[in-house]
DNA sequence: TATGAATGAGTTTTCATTCAT
DNA sequence: CATGAATGAAAACTCATTCAT
């Protein structure tokens, strides 16, 4: 029982850790982020934060991937949502817009690794790994929408590819506040992306 | 003349380290690129490339504005182009994905600085800058395209200021060689992107 | 409670180093003084005086400032002696010399300030407001001495301040052994200084 | 006779040197004293000095012991002045009072030494040297005028030695503007240090 | 002769990491 | 479990000195 207290205890002051390397990393880079600088911000003492990773680059890893699993369920989500493809697509681009203007310090994060994957390959190769899976997911919901007659018959998984490539630019070019406009723009160029067909009236 | 000689020298000297900076920052970080690092890989002293460069601080700077100015040619020049405004965009693709697929080590750079445009905000700055006026120019083909009836009439700046993030996305995203398919797929969305008016057989 | 015990274990660490730098800085010089050759003297890391100190700015500045308040007390104490004015200043010239002859290293320090009163403007100010503190006190001396008919009636400041300049002069110029009988010399004349009435034998 | 030329040439670019370099070593200190900072005052390259002077080294000890030689003849001149024992003092007096109010940088040199003479034993002795020079001469001069009944019979060698220090530590403690008051002070209670007789008005 | 360029040795300072409490 | 203290390793940066021109 105390065991499990304390297991509970443990893992909640190491999620703190990870949570606020989550936002500090991407801010400061590997190296500009020090372990004083992160117990500053959590209010512990630097040589805590060794009681819970071994060293800075386990830390490093551990930020990257272990948040992944929690943020695939909401980023892949779109896959079962109710409604029709299309109604999916749409409600998962205002959803991937609505976190990229929220400037989802993970997605930051996952921007930070992938831009230096060379120095970071383990942690990229996780990241390519959860991308190819929400291709796969994106693609086949593209398909439902091609056979629904609801998208025009581009080939799927190109689509799917370059709208995940598109939502990672934006999040990378607009640094605007979540209130901007620009953020409806880019909800309405990532739905031409997939090539709803038009609706006409009879 | 002895005066010419030595400041084309030391011009040359300087644009070396720049060179040599371009590849290792968005490679190594900017904490984590040293001037041992980087004198190592140039083949001269550490001490030297402070000749050249005030600090660390100012190398950086330097690294990602002064290249700028020679990035800015090939990448806006889509916009003086021969032919009809479809084409022009075509080739501008074109040249964006060649440019992307090569790894360009400045866009990597590029894409380093926009990550952490609040640790660098100075550089970040310019760039923004580069990316808007990147943006307008793009934006008056598009209309031209629009007026002469090559593309659908989308809204041209978002459209625009659309397909800019999209380009730093596959820039971001994919790690490939540069003879993978890929490419070829990037290059297809792309155009999708832009609406061009489907081509009728008679 | 271990609050105090660390408090006063930091204390006195910070005191050793001191107490070190005292001796080590005029004999270096302030640029001559690094932490390695600090470090060494007392047995610690470079590293571990920079806990204790924010820098060698900080560092010069408490060593100079901060054993004033010791300093202050044996050097003033003339003023509190029990006895004539008389014989309060020949006990205070005896004091002054001995601690002269002793090469008192914070006297020597002294000297290294005054002497680079411009490259140490906030140091030497200090000891500035200490010497004319001493002034002060050693004029009423000298007043009451002259009112009792001990001394003949100079100018009571100027009469201390020179001899201010004088046990100064003395300490920068001589390096003899404390056994040495220029400092039965140097006693002397300063009390001539003060310009005792002569004792008439009737 | 080119040479002839050149060798004066020479002289006098290593005399600019050294003059600079007396200014610049007590402001500054050793350490704290670049060849950068001595070239930029006097408008040449660093590595020019080095042409004139082997080492850093070699020119603090060439800008301590080679001014001395000009330094001597003002400062010991007293003892070929015209006039009464008495006198020659009074007009020493003023002299060496006058020197030390406008700050001979070349006296802050020697102050400088004499702080440090543990690390410059060279230098040092050539001072003390000087200072024994000094005394011997201010001594005869002291013997005359109590021959001469001028001053009372002190101890002529203590009183001249006592003097020197004393005038060192007069340029040592005081940084007023030649103007101050202080120095007249000061030239009074030098006076009193040869104990003159007092003019009895008949 | 004079100097700009180059650098190796050394300095202050930072920081991840260890350890005793 | 938590942390203050300590430090070795390495960083940016400085500077006396060398050398080619």
């Amino acid at each position: 029982m105390a065991r499990t207290v304390n297991a509970q205890a443990r893992q909640e002051k190491r999620d703190l850790i990870i949570q606020t390397a989550v936002t500090v990393f991407p801010e400061h880079g590997f190296s500009g982020t020090t372990f004083a600088l992160l117990a500053k911000k959590i209010g512990i003492s630097p040589a805590t934060i060794l009681l819970y990773f071994e060293s800075k680059e386990e830390l490093f890893r551990c930020t990257v991937i272990e948040p992944l699993e929690r943020f695939r369920e909401p980023f892949l989500a779109f896959s079962t949502y109710e409604g029709t493809p299309l109604e999916k697509i749409l409600a998962m681009i205002d959803w991937h817009v609505q976190m990229v203007a929220s400037t989802s310090s993970y997605l930051r994060l996952v921007q930070y690794v992938l831009g230096q994957h060379q120095r970071f390959p383990q942690e990229a190769e996780a990241l390519y790994h959860f991308a190819e899976e929400s291709m796969n997911r994106l693609t086949s919901v593209i398909e439902d929408g091609q056979a629904a007659g609801q998208l025009q018959k581009l080939d799927a998984r190109e689509v799917a590819w370059g709208y995940i490539c598109f939502i990672q630019g934006v999040g990378l070019v607009n640094t605007d506040e979540a209130t901007s406009p620009i953020w409806d723009s880019m909800r309405r160029v990532g739905i031409h992306m997939f090539a709803p067909v038009p609706v006409t009236n009879p």
